[in-house]
RNA sequence: GCCCCCAUCGUCUAGGGGACUAGGACGUGGCCCUUUCAAGGCCAAGACCGGGGUUCGAAUCCCCGUGGGGGCACCA
């Protein structure tokens, strides 16, 4: 069958021209070098009905089929007949897509009766919004905060800090569920456990809240040395020069503290650097006046340069006793020696970072948190 | 416009005629713990899209609306 030239003004399909023509007239006109395409003459009338094993029997007129093209003007096939044989040859039971290609479905099957080839099972999957629930998710939706959308593709998750274990278990749940309750699924798990009667045909927004969580639970599961070595390459990258000892001593600081990887540069590069700039403001004691900070920085430097140790057994209680000495609760000492150890507001536990940091550091950085202090009376 | 799919808390979902006062998770709010932030514990608010049927009985089955999604190429 070949398809003459015409210039219609968008027509809705082929208008079967040639669908009667004798195949020897066909084959002639082809020999004397006419442009031509092969189309599926597909049945004029009657149904047709194609299997989904989420959405049981869907039943098409065959007048809303059109001749679909098979093999194009330059021979080639296009892809619903390149992937059926390729599917077909290749023994393929299981054929799972997207729910987008359900409009070709018909056709899909149609070529396999057509050939009297046996039909794989179908399963049409429930595709994935935008958070907003509004709109196919797009593949190539670049990270954007605004509309929540990030990204989808597993590099750029990835490339935003999460962990393939957290994604993995994270897709595993949007569509698809085990029972009412359990949520967490390693691979394992999963090839174990997913069955096709638990998938779900409806389509789910993605929610990347819940991707946060399940990461901050699999950072939390991982074992500490294997945390050092996912954190690291973050350190690296931001120029801080990270000892596979010092991220040990930290890293169960910061453990339950991060989201994403890259977290743990923002809250616990102050390790690594040489100084830190802790913000003049903030670091006057909550409801104390600059003097009345200087002081208490000043007695704990002479308190911390009195133990024989930094172990927190013995720290924490001396700075203890020396709020009470200063009439002031822990607290606000506290958040005086944090920020000039840390510079940050929020750290991980003061009293057992000022440990990793070691004693010199700490009294440095106190040191240059008095004169602050001071330059503020 | 035409065709197809889908429909339970804001989101992901459990549920497949009585077990539903509709369960869990994320998120949100509150409380507890606490040196900050987290983590953890406890509590709370929060849904069966609407209307008709079927049935002794519907979140569950059927129909019609409505809403959402997808597709209408000599792309894949």
């Amino acid at each position: 069958m070949r398809e003459e030239m015409q210039h219609k003004k968008l027509p809705p399909r082929y208008d079967r021209t040639c669908r009667r023509l004798h195949p020897s007239e066909s084959l002639s006109r082809v020999r004397e070098g006419e442009s031509h395409v092969v189309r599926f003459k597909t049945p004029s009338e009657g149904t047709t009905t194609v299997a989904d094993l989420l959405r049981g029997p869907i039943t098409v007129e065959n007048t809303a089929l059109d001749d679909y093209i098979l093999l194009k003007s330059d021979g080639l096939p296009v892809y619903h007949l390149a992937a059926m044989v390729d599917d077909h040859l290749m023994g393929i039971t299981h054929v799972l897509r997207g729910s987008e290609w359900l409009p070709t479905f018909p056709l899909h099957a149609l070529i396999f009766r057509a050939f009297d080839w046996e039909e794989p099972v179908w399963v049409h999957l429930s595709v994935f919004l935008n958070p907003s629930g509004k709109g196919k998710l797009s593949k190539r939706q670049a990270v954007d905060p605004k509309s929540g959308v990030k990204a989808i593709h597993v590099l750029d998750l990835k490339e935003l800090a999460y962990l393939p274990e957290a994604v993995v278990n994270w897709i595993a749940l949007m569509g698809w569920s085990y029972d009412d309750h359990t949520e967490l699924f390693s691979m394992q798990d999963l090839i174990e456990k997913f069955s096709f009667e638990k998938l779900n045909p409806s389509p789910a927004a993605v929610n990347y809240s819940k991707l946060e969580h399940f990461n901050g639970v699999y950072i939390r599961d991982l074992p500490m040395d294997e945390l050092v070595r996912r954190i690291r390459p973050y350190f690296t990258t931001a120029g801080l020069e990270a000892g596979d000892d010092q991220l040990l001593a930290i890293a169960p600081l910061i453990q339950e503290r991060i989201r994403t990887l890259d977290e743990a540069v923002a809250i616990a590069g102050f390790f690594f650097r040489e100084d830190v700039e802790p913000d003049a403001e903030e670091l006057l004691g909550k409801n104390m006046d600059a003097k009345q900070s200087a002081h208490a920085a000043h007695r704990s430097h002479e308190v911390i340069a009195a133990q024989s140790s930094m172990d927190p057994a013995i720290i924490e209680p001396a700075l203890r006793d020396l709020a009470q000495e200063l009439e002031i609760t822990a607290g606000q000492l506290f958040g005086i020696l944090r920020l000039a150890v840390t510079g940050q507001k929020v750290s991980p536990p003061l009293i057992e970072s000022m440990e990793v940091i070691g004693k010199t550091k700490v009294l440095e950085r106190i040191t240059n948190a008095i004169e602050l202090l001071e330059a503020q009376i």
